[in-house]
DNA sequence: CCTACCGATCGGTAGG
DNA sequence: CCTACCGATCGGTAGG
């Protein structure tokens, strides 16, 4: 909301985050030196350890700073609708979009995968999973049209529709999307939607 | 299937590329050095370039040699039942099956993404994806029970699916799976079904 | 925050 | 002349 007020300090730390983000999106952590790091944020290389204590400290850092959580809960938050199927487009919708304006998000947890053998993925899970649940829990609870399925599956199940359905967008021109985009994420979320409703 | 006549050359050959994939799983592909690929192919640093003329080459010729397709497609084919829910069912199990027995495959993409920037990726997904569909298009197609849903569709959203509930494996013991691991693969399976199925 | 370096290791190649 | 390697070292770069 209100600008901040920042230190030199805090602008250089900010600089070497944005720098360090965008090199390990196009090459990965140990593709990415400390000295590209440095050239990137407008510093010399040993001027870095005053910020951070070594290169994995600063891919934590991004990894927070650039959190899906961020930008996709209040985009769920926002989502309205009269019905459960209004509600689940305009959520699907919304997190299409914020995927597509942020995508290196999904990058940076691939990393944490191949990189670092997923060593903090179950914290970031544990982390950001009960956020989504109790964002969608009391509105989903408060209809009774949907199938007898546990909360919790069904919010995974949309979570992997929409991630396949972004990975198809990135594949644009392959057989794998043969059909128009639009058409294709309007067939996923009539499979979800059939798949949750009750009749 | 007859055992394959092979020189000492190929033996060695493929001692790199086994040795090669472990460690890209282990390391991912810029965290593994050629003296590593080495050792654990029971050879010296020169020897591997009487066999690849670098380590990028090694990269795409494991990606070829582990490539989920040679495993996957067996397992579709032998799939069968009388009815499509049968068939789904059947051919979800042995999907999960093949997932588990090799779970390098989805890590060699993931670097492939992460490290290479999804280079070869388009390529492989046209490699893959008409194969699929040429397994699973006569038995669906014979069928009458289906929504009037592109198969394409369908496929893409069971392979979604999958994929998250592999993920939700991985991931066993943090609040992403608070449930029996069978009990989310069935929840999973019974929104796909109900989403596919005609009334 | 910089310059000047360190121990070690990187991918790749030399001659034999 | 070929293959399948070796011990040693190339010019540069890694994180610190």
């Amino acid at each position: 909301m209100g600008r901040r007020i920042v230190s030199k300090g805090e602008l250089t730390r900010e600089s070497i985050l944005e720098g360090a983000y965008q090199l390990f999106l196009q090459q990965g952590y140990h593709g990415t030196s400390m000295r590209q790091i440095a050239a990137e944020a407008g510093i010399a290389l040993g001027g870095i350890y005053n910020h951070f204590s070594g290169k994995e400290e600063i891919f934590t850092a991004v990894l927070e700073a650039y959190h899906p959580i961020h930008e996709i809960v209040p985009v769920i938050q926002a989502s309205e609708g009269a019905t459960i199927e209004e509600y689940v487009r305009n959520a699907a919708m919304g997190m299409m979009t914020a995927l597509e304006r942020q995508p290196g998000f999904l990058n940076l947890i691939f990393i944490e995968i191949v990189e670092f053998n997923s060593l903090h993925l179950p914290d970031l899970v544990d982390m950001t999973f009960p956020k989504v649940m109790s964002i969608v829990g009391p509105f989903a609870e408060s209809q009774n049209k949907l199938k007898d399925i546990p909360l919790q599956s069904i919010v995974r199940s949309f979570i992997g529709l929409m991630f396949m359905q972004y990975f198809a967008e990135k594949l644009v021109g392959s057989q794998f999307v043969a059909m128009p985009l639009e058409e294709a994420f309007e067939q996923t979320l009539q499979i979800f939607l059939h798949g949750i409703l009750a009749e």
